[in-house]
DNA sequence: TAGAATATTGACAGCGTTGTCATTTTAACT
DNA sequence: AGTTAAAATGACAACGCTGTCAATATTCTA
């Protein structure tokens, strides 16, 4: 019934062990004897067990994705990145959402990742920015990759993380507003435990400086990544009592951009005509808005699958740079119909 | 370094396989060998090694979701829901996205699930419909779960199922809909290969039929579960040149009311003055819509975790029905703003 | 072409559990 | 107390693979 690595050495005329050399892509295999193998392990349509994979080795075949991210567009991205990389390797994918707040979560993660012997694991912020975790896998041993919010240049070990240029998203997108004649530019920011959200409110403040608009306080909204948060940011900016005349909003990210759309509808103000709105991340959110989003695309999937090369050139144990792994993402501008020039409030 | 359960065994001074049964909370452990075992156990901080349990027990300790659904707010909630009680019993998730439609990925699905030696699956919509699929996995002789649309009642052999009632909620929606005044409904329906689909459409029927209102095909838009879906089914039976005249419309699910409502927009038709809409699910895009859309509320995580209740049962081969499982789930009706009284166009 | 160096293969012992079945202990009867 | 049945425990062999290291083929060198 089950056919194990004994039936092929046996149908091979060779070892055990040489097939488990040649399934393991091992070298030191001579050709010939790779293709004999080759066609037991077909004809009998072998698969390898994992379970025995994992005890008999050193290392395990599955690595984790820890989230602790309400966006289930992000996660979902992010999960089809990495197992699409897994598949190519044949390892599978452990599921770790995580809350960072809960300390209970935290100890059963970590007594999770203990007993699972996973090969890696990819995190995610804000969890890949917490020190106390980072410290606790490095106690454990477990290799990891970081997705991180800035520069592959500013933190020193780098080697295993993956940058995305909040930063620059940020700049681009209010240099885009400055340059349709916005001067007061409201910012509602996410979470602020979240790197992203200082890196993007610093390229808005760039930006601004960059063309001598003055940064101003009253223009921030200081919220959480969410659409509830984007309706309240966008409420408190636009008030009649606060007089900051603004003429465009930066949402932390598309959901909340979504949330301002819903706020300035309520309040009766014509997108773009009256304000314009922003996104960052150019999730399906920023589509199924209307009108749709001016935001940052940015390729979660395909960062997420890095991250997964990245940790399995690592387990791999490879040393030099793999060339292939972008290790800095810079999203880039998608402009839509949520911008257009500003209406002269001054 | 690594407490395997030798030392457990060693420091409560019984044998390995004394340990093993009481972890595993199987019969006939005296309640004294019980506690001395457990207090060993906790102050090793004892972790039972899963490939181990894997490879050495019948079953393995990890379940598999499988699901081809382009919603990203539905998997989350699938996922969760599971996971919840996966980590109730230790148990480990393994996603498996698959695409239906293609050949190749339902390969790779049987050929991964042979080789991980799962507990069991818990397949939805529509995966878990298709009758192929099924006979796959009863040849390889893995437990699963089926999420279906329908009711219990329906199927001779639905042990494993647990069902969500679209019939039902379609009939809900439309009488709420008939109730205000509406009587030239349109339906944007979904993907035809789901079954959802078919049991909505027959829900919106009889609830004409029970209230005098005859069927019209022109009010029915075939079209997907897609946002893009519902902008063209939306526009399609809106268009000047289509008289129906039609006052209403039920959105295959949120996401294509949501579409349904971005079309009304183009349009400048008003929501819910000129035009009432309505999704199904209940799922954040109905909050996140302007208006707030009326829709169906159906809990996905908690119908996620019934499933999952529902195998880890079978796993255990208890044959009597746990009464604690709810096996039909019936959708409520949650009234929001996307409707309203039918204005007269007769 | 012998002898050394190297490339290729194989034998066998774990990896940390659970299943099976034999053994011991306890409880339940005469 | 003496049997017998039942409950609790233990010994030991799998599970299917990989790591180690020894054995054998092959190629190279002089």
């Amino acid at each position: 019934m089950k056919v194990t690595i004994n039936d092929v050495a046996k149908l091979a005329g060779v070892s055990m062990k040489t097939v488990s050399r040649v399934i393991n892509k091992e070298p030191s295999v001579r050709k010939k004897t790779y293709d004999i193998v080759m066609n037991a392990v077909k004809e009998l349509n072998y698969q390898p067990n994992i379970a025995a994979r994992n005890l008999a080795g050193t290392s395990s075949f599955a690595v984790g994705l820890v989230y602790d991210n309400p966006n289930a567009y992000y996660v979902i991205d992010m999960q089809n990145g990495v197992l699409s990389r897994c598949k190519e390797e044949g390892y599978e994918l452990v599921i770790h959402p995580c809350s960072y707040s809960d300390d209970n979560m935290q100890e059963d993660f970590i007594t999770m990742i203990k007993r699972s012997r996973l090969a890696g694991l990819v995190l995610t912020p804000p969890l890949s920015e917490q020190q106390k975790i980072i410290d606790m896998l490095d106690e454990i041993g477990i290799q990891y990759v970081r997705l991180l919010s800035g520069r592959a240049t500013e933190t020193e070990n780098s080697s295993n993380c993956i940058f995305v240029d909040d930063f620059a998203a940020a700049h681009e997108i209010t240099e885009h507003l400055i340059s349709l004649g916005h001067k007061r530019i409201g910012f509602v920011l996410g979470d602020k435990e979240h790197k992203s959200t200082s890196e993007r409110l610093a390229g808005y403040r760039q930006a601004l400086q960059d063309h001598d608009i003055s940064y101003c306080e009253e223009h921030i909204f200081e919220g959480s990544y969410s659409f509830e948060s984007g309706v309240l940011g966008a409420q408190h900016l636009l008030k009649d009592s606060n007089k900051n005349n603004i003429s465009a909003i930066l949402g932390g990210n598309d959901e909340v951009a979504a949330g301002a759309l819903f706020a300035a509808r309520l309040m009766n103000i014509d997108i773009p005509a009256q304000l314009s709105i922003t996104g960052f991340e150019d999730s399906p959110f920023s589509r199924q808005t209307w009108p749709k989003l001016t935001t940052a695309h940015q390729a979660n999937n395909v960062i997420s699958e890095h991250a997964a090369r990245l940790l399995f050139s690592k387990a791999r144990g490879s040393r030099k740079q793999d060339k292939e792994i972008i290790s800095t993402f810079t999203p880039s501008l998608v402009i839509r119909q949520s911008t257009g020039v500003a209406a002269d409030k001054a």
